[in-house]
DNA sequence: AAAAATACTTGGCATTACATAGTATTTTTT
DNA sequence: AAAAAATACTATGTAATGCCAAGTATTTTT
Protein backbone atom coordinates (compact mmCIF):
# COMPACT_ATOMS: atom_id res chain seq x y z
CA UNK A 1 0.00 0.00 0.00
CA UNK A 2 1.88 3.37 -1.41
CA UNK A 3 0.52 6.49 -0.93
CA UNK A 4 0.18 8.45 -4.06
CA UNK A 5 0.77 11.54 -2.79
CA UNK A 6 4.48 9.80 -1.98
CA UNK A 7 4.54 9.27 -5.75
CA UNK A 8 3.61 12.79 -6.19
CA UNK A 9 6.21 13.90 -4.37
CA UNK A 10 9.19 11.81 -5.67
CA UNK A 11 8.19 13.83 -8.73
CA UNK A 12 7.87 16.96 -7.03
CA UNK A 13 11.55 16.02 -5.80
CA UNK A 14 13.26 16.01 -8.95
CA UNK A 15 11.79 19.60 -10.03
CA UNK A 16 14.96 21.51 -10.92
CA UNK A 17 17.50 18.83 -9.88
CA UNK A 18 17.08 16.99 -13.25
CA UNK A 19 18.32 20.15 -14.93
CA UNK A 20 21.03 20.42 -12.43
CA UNK A 21 22.33 17.04 -13.09
CA UNK A 22 21.93 17.72 -17.07
CA UNK A 23 24.38 20.65 -16.91
CA UNK A 24 26.76 18.88 -14.67
CA UNK A 25 26.64 15.90 -17.26
CA UNK A 26 27.25 18.39 -20.33
CA UNK A 27 29.87 20.31 -18.41
CA UNK A 28 31.94 17.17 -17.93
CA UNK A 29 31.01 15.52 -20.93
CA UNK A 30 31.47 18.48 -23.28
CA UNK A 31 28.22 17.64 -25.35
CA UNK A 32 25.68 14.73 -25.48
CA UNK A 33 22.13 13.83 -26.95
CA UNK A 34 18.97 12.99 -25.56
CA UNK A 35 19.16 9.25 -24.98
CA UNK A 36 22.73 8.89 -24.54
CA UNK A 37 21.85 11.74 -21.79
CA UNK A 38 19.39 9.18 -20.77
CA UNK A 39 21.67 6.64 -20.55
CA UNK A 40 23.80 7.86 -18.20
CA UNK A 41 21.24 9.59 -15.81
CA UNK A 42 20.06 5.89 -16.01
CA UNK A 43 23.55 4.80 -14.98
CA UNK A 44 24.02 7.18 -11.89
CA UNK A 45 20.27 5.79 -10.36
CA UNK A 46 17.93 8.21 -11.89
CA UNK A 47 15.40 6.98 -13.93
CA UNK A 48 14.45 9.52 -16.25
CA UNK A 49 11.44 9.73 -18.91
CA UNK A 50 11.73 10.73 -22.28
CA UNK A 51 8.93 13.07 -21.69
CA UNK A 52 10.66 14.74 -18.95
CA UNK A 53 13.94 15.34 -20.93
CA UNK A 54 13.05 16.46 -23.73
CA UNK A 55 11.14 19.06 -23.03
CA UNK A 56 13.69 19.88 -20.37
CA UNK A 57 16.85 20.06 -22.77
CA UNK A 58 14.07 22.49 -25.23
CA UNK A 59 13.60 24.76 -22.10
CA UNK A 60 17.19 25.06 -21.03
CA UNK A 61 17.79 25.38 -25.26
CA UNK A 62 15.06 28.48 -25.27
CA UNK A 63 16.78 29.85 -22.22
CA UNK A 64 20.31 29.96 -23.83
CA UNK A 65 22.15 28.38 -21.76
CA UNK A 66 22.38 25.38 -24.39
CA UNK A 67 23.44 25.38 -27.69
CA UNK A 68 22.61 22.70 -30.13
CA UNK A 69 23.41 21.17 -33.75
CA UNK A 70 22.41 17.71 -35.43
CA UNK A 71 24.89 15.54 -36.28
CA UNK A 72 24.69 12.76 -38.15
CA UNK A 73 27.03 9.44 -36.88
CA UNK A 74 29.83 8.99 -39.04
CA UNK A 75 29.62 5.51 -39.42
CA UNK A 76 25.58 6.68 -40.49
CA UNK A 77 22.65 5.72 -38.20
CA UNK A 78 20.16 8.26 -37.41
CA UNK A 79 20.59 11.85 -37.01
CA UNK A 80 20.59 13.00 -33.52
CA UNK A 81 20.30 16.77 -31.95
CA UNK A 82 23.63 17.66 -29.74
CA UNK A 83 23.83 19.69 -27.28
CA UNK A 84 26.06 21.46 -25.27
CA UNK A 85 26.70 24.73 -22.39
CA UNK A 86 26.68 28.05 -23.82
CA UNK A 87 28.66 30.71 -22.41
CA UNK A 88 25.74 31.61 -20.30
CA UNK A 89 24.73 28.20 -19.35
CA UNK A 90 28.78 27.71 -17.72
CA UNK A 91 28.14 30.89 -15.50
CA UNK A 92 24.54 29.46 -14.49
CA UNK A 93 26.35 25.94 -13.24
CA UNK A 94 28.69 27.57 -10.47
CA UNK A 95 25.39 29.56 -8.51
CA UNK A 96 23.36 26.81 -9.50
CA UNK A 97 25.88 24.19 -7.52
CA UNK A 98 25.88 26.41 -4.57
CA UNK A 99 22.37 26.53 -4.02
CA UNK A 100 22.10 23.12 -4.53
CA UNK A 101 24.48 22.59 -1.65
CA UNK A 102 23.41 25.60 0.61
CA UNK A 103 20.03 23.22 0.72
CA UNK A 104 21.83 20.33 1.31
CA UNK A 105 23.85 21.81 3.98
CA UNK A 106 21.00 23.46 5.85
CA UNK A 107 18.91 20.13 6.00
CA UNK A 108 21.84 18.22 7.08
CA UNK A 109 21.65 20.96 9.84
CA UNK A 110 18.24 20.54 10.55
CA UNK A 111 18.89 16.44 10.67
CA UNK A 112 21.81 16.77 12.92
CA UNK A 113 20.09 17.60 15.86
CA UNK A 114 17.64 14.75 15.70
CA UNK A 115 19.71 11.57 14.67
CA UNK A 116 18.44 9.64 17.38
CA UNK A 117 14.75 10.15 16.05
CA UNK A 118 16.15 9.67 12.36
CA UNK A 119 17.70 6.19 12.85
CA UNK A 120 14.19 4.79 14.40
CA UNK A 121 12.33 6.32 11.06
CA UNK A 122 14.72 4.33 8.97
CA UNK A 123 14.34 1.50 11.74
CA UNK A 124 11.06 1.27 10.73
CA UNK A 125 11.26 1.03 7.13
CA UNK A 126 12.43 -2.49 7.03
CA UNK A 127 9.83 -4.61 7.27
CA UNK A 128 10.35 -6.79 10.95
CA UNK A 129 10.17 -11.14 9.93
CA UNK B 1 23.42 40.83 -13.68
CA UNK B 2 21.40 37.78 -12.02
CA UNK B 3 19.61 35.32 -15.03
CA UNK B 4 16.19 35.24 -13.90
CA UNK B 5 15.56 31.86 -15.14
CA UNK B 6 18.39 31.20 -12.50
CA UNK B 7 16.27 32.56 -9.49
CA UNK B 8 13.21 30.55 -11.60
CA UNK B 9 15.16 27.23 -11.14
CA UNK B 10 15.72 28.11 -7.31
CA UNK B 11 12.05 28.33 -6.82
CA UNK B 12 11.74 24.54 -8.74
CA UNK B 13 14.74 23.21 -6.73
CA UNK B 14 12.79 23.43 -3.22
CA UNK B 15 9.72 21.31 -4.09
CA UNK B 16 9.49 18.44 -2.60
CA UNK B 17 12.48 19.66 -0.71
CA UNK B 18 10.75 21.77 1.57
CA UNK B 19 7.87 19.13 2.40
CA UNK B 20 10.60 16.59 3.65
CA UNK B 21 12.23 20.04 5.94
CA UNK B 22 9.26 20.30 7.56
CA UNK B 23 8.93 16.44 8.10
CA UNK B 24 11.90 16.32 9.49
CA UNK B 25 11.55 19.13 12.19
CA UNK B 26 8.46 17.95 13.36
CA UNK B 27 9.79 14.43 13.71
CA UNK B 28 12.16 15.79 15.78
CA UNK B 29 10.11 18.89 17.94
CA UNK B 30 6.90 16.04 18.06
CA UNK B 31 5.17 19.27 17.23
CA UNK B 32 5.66 23.04 16.19
CA UNK B 33 3.02 25.34 14.95
CA UNK B 34 3.55 28.06 11.40
CA UNK B 35 6.46 30.94 12.60
CA UNK B 36 8.00 28.67 14.90
CA UNK B 37 8.73 26.31 11.83
CA UNK B 38 9.57 29.53 9.64
CA UNK B 39 11.83 30.17 12.48
CA UNK B 40 13.89 26.87 12.47
CA UNK B 41 13.94 26.81 8.57
CA UNK B 42 15.62 30.51 8.84
CA UNK B 43 18.04 28.76 11.75
CA UNK B 44 18.93 26.33 9.32
CA UNK B 45 19.85 28.39 6.29
CA UNK B 46 16.10 28.29 4.42
CA UNK B 47 14.21 31.50 3.55
CA UNK B 48 10.74 30.35 3.33
CA UNK B 49 7.87 32.83 3.17
CA UNK B 50 4.25 32.78 4.61
CA UNK B 51 2.56 31.90 1.60
CA UNK B 52 5.09 29.50 0.82
CA UNK B 53 4.85 27.46 4.02
CA UNK B 54 0.96 27.96 5.73
CA UNK B 55 -0.44 26.54 2.16
CA UNK B 56 2.42 23.35 2.47
CA UNK B 57 1.34 22.62 6.30
CA UNK B 58 -2.52 22.59 4.77
CA UNK B 59 -1.58 20.17 1.68
CA UNK B 60 0.20 18.15 4.14
CA UNK B 61 -3.16 17.69 6.83
CA UNK B 62 -5.35 17.71 3.47
CA UNK B 63 -2.75 14.32 2.94
CA UNK B 64 -3.38 12.98 6.08
CA UNK B 65 0.53 13.32 6.91
CA UNK B 66 0.06 15.45 9.57
CA UNK B 67 -2.14 16.17 12.56
CA UNK B 68 -3.25 19.65 13.36
CA UNK B 69 -5.15 21.29 16.98
CA UNK B 70 -5.25 25.13 18.14
CA UNK B 71 -3.98 25.89 21.55
CA UNK B 72 -3.66 29.11 23.26
CA UNK B 73 -0.40 29.40 25.14
CA UNK B 74 -0.63 29.20 29.18
CA UNK B 75 0.94 32.66 29.45
CA UNK B 76 -2.32 34.06 27.22
CA UNK B 77 -0.87 35.42 23.51
CA UNK B 78 -2.30 34.35 20.11
CA UNK B 79 -3.55 31.04 19.75
CA UNK B 80 -1.58 28.78 17.33
CA UNK B 81 -2.57 25.99 15.18
CA UNK B 82 -0.07 23.19 16.10
CA UNK B 83 0.98 20.37 14.03
CA UNK B 84 2.45 17.14 14.13
CA UNK B 85 3.05 13.68 12.54
CA UNK B 86 0.28 11.50 11.94
CA UNK B 87 0.94 7.84 12.00
CA UNK B 88 0.46 7.88 8.13
CA UNK B 89 3.07 10.66 8.16
CA UNK B 90 5.56 9.06 10.35
CA UNK B 91 5.31 5.54 7.22
CA UNK B 92 6.39 8.41 4.79
CA UNK B 93 9.06 9.65 6.39
CA UNK B 94 11.78 6.68 5.91
CA UNK B 95 10.98 6.34 2.27
CA UNK B 96 11.04 10.06 1.70
CA UNK B 97 14.53 10.17 3.38
CA UNK B 98 15.65 6.83 1.14
CA UNK B 99 14.78 8.53 -1.97
CA UNK B 100 15.76 11.98 -0.94
CA UNK B 101 19.53 10.37 -0.42
CA UNK B 102 18.97 8.55 -3.38
CA UNK B 103 18.87 11.38 -5.30
CA UNK B 104 22.39 12.90 -3.67
CA UNK B 105 24.13 9.54 -4.19
CA UNK B 106 22.97 10.06 -7.78
CA UNK B 107 24.17 13.48 -7.75
CA UNK B 108 27.52 12.61 -6.54
CA UNK B 109 27.99 9.52 -8.84
CA UNK B 110 27.64 11.99 -11.59
CA UNK B 111 30.27 14.96 -9.90
CA UNK B 112 32.71 11.96 -9.46
CA UNK B 113 34.02 11.65 -12.78
CA UNK B 114 34.25 15.40 -13.47
CA UNK B 115 35.98 16.95 -10.41
CA UNK B 116 38.18 18.44 -12.69
CA UNK B 117 35.46 20.35 -14.89
CA UNK B 118 33.18 21.08 -11.51
CA UNK B 119 36.41 23.01 -9.68
CA UNK B 120 36.98 25.21 -12.56
CA UNK B 121 33.31 25.83 -12.61
CA UNK B 122 33.52 26.71 -8.78
CA UNK B 123 36.36 28.67 -9.41
CA UNK B 124 34.89 30.86 -11.99
CA UNK B 125 32.06 31.37 -9.43
CA UNK B 126 34.86 34.35 -8.03
CA UNK B 127 35.02 37.46 -9.61
CA UNK B 128 38.59 38.15 -10.62
CA UNK B 129 39.51 41.66 -9.28
C1' DA C 1 8.35 -4.99 -47.65
C1' DA C 2 7.30 -5.17 -42.82
C1' DA C 3 8.81 -4.78 -38.21
C1' DA C 4 11.74 -3.01 -34.86
C1' DA C 5 14.89 0.20 -33.11
C1' DT C 6 16.60 4.85 -32.82
C1' DA C 7 15.66 9.62 -31.91
C1' DC C 8 13.06 13.51 -31.16
C1' DT C 9 8.35 16.33 -30.86
C1' DT C 10 4.05 17.88 -29.01
C1' DG C 11 -0.11 18.66 -25.99
C1' DG C 12 -2.22 18.38 -21.75
C1' DC C 13 -2.51 17.49 -16.62
C1' DA C 14 -1.32 17.90 -11.74
C1' DT C 15 1.44 19.95 -8.36
C1' DT C 16 4.19 23.38 -5.75
C1' DA C 17 6.65 27.86 -4.60
C1' DC C 18 5.77 32.44 -4.36
C1' DA C 19 3.62 37.05 -4.29
C1' DT C 20 -0.04 39.55 -2.64
C1' DA C 21 -3.72 40.78 0.01
C1' DG C 22 -6.75 39.90 3.74
C1' DT C 23 -8.66 38.44 8.54
C1' DA C 24 -8.47 38.03 13.48
C1' DT C 25 -6.49 38.35 17.95
C1' DT C 26 -3.21 40.05 21.32
C1' DT C 27 0.12 43.33 22.99
C1' DT C 28 2.18 47.78 23.09
C1' DT C 29 2.06 52.59 22.66
C1' DT C 30 0.20 57.10 23.17
C1' DA D 1 -9.25 53.83 26.27
C1' DA D 2 -8.11 54.27 21.47
C1' DA D 3 -4.58 53.58 17.98
C1' DA D 4 -0.71 51.14 16.35
C1' DA D 5 2.06 47.21 16.03
C1' DA D 6 2.96 42.49 16.44
C1' DT D 7 1.44 37.76 16.20
C1' DA D 8 -0.69 34.14 13.58
C1' DC D 9 -3.10 32.17 10.02
C1' DT D 10 -6.10 32.24 5.43
C1' DA D 11 -7.08 32.73 0.57
C1' DT D 12 -6.33 33.65 -4.38
C1' DG D 13 -3.90 33.60 -8.52
C1' DT D 14 0.39 32.81 -11.48
C1' DA D 15 4.29 30.45 -13.46
C1' DA D 16 7.02 26.47 -14.02
C1' DT D 17 8.27 21.47 -14.21
C1' DG D 18 7.78 16.35 -14.27
C1' DC D 19 5.28 13.03 -16.51
C1' DC D 20 2.01 10.56 -19.45
C1' DA D 21 0.57 9.63 -23.93
C1' DA D 22 0.51 9.82 -28.59
C1' DG D 23 2.84 11.00 -32.74
C1' DT D 24 6.60 11.77 -36.48
C1' DA D 25 10.68 10.54 -38.96
C1' DT D 26 14.68 7.92 -40.10
C1' DT D 27 17.54 3.84 -39.97
C1' DT D 28 18.34 -1.01 -39.27
C1' DT D 29 16.83 -5.68 -38.97
C1' DT D 30 14.08 -9.50 -40.30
Amino acid sequence: MIDPAFEKWQSQLRKGFLELCVLVILEERRQSYGLELLHVLEQSGLDVREGTLYPLLNRLHKSGWLESNWETPVDGGHPRRFYKLSAVGKNQLAPMLATYQANTASFERLVQGSLASLSRALEAQETPP
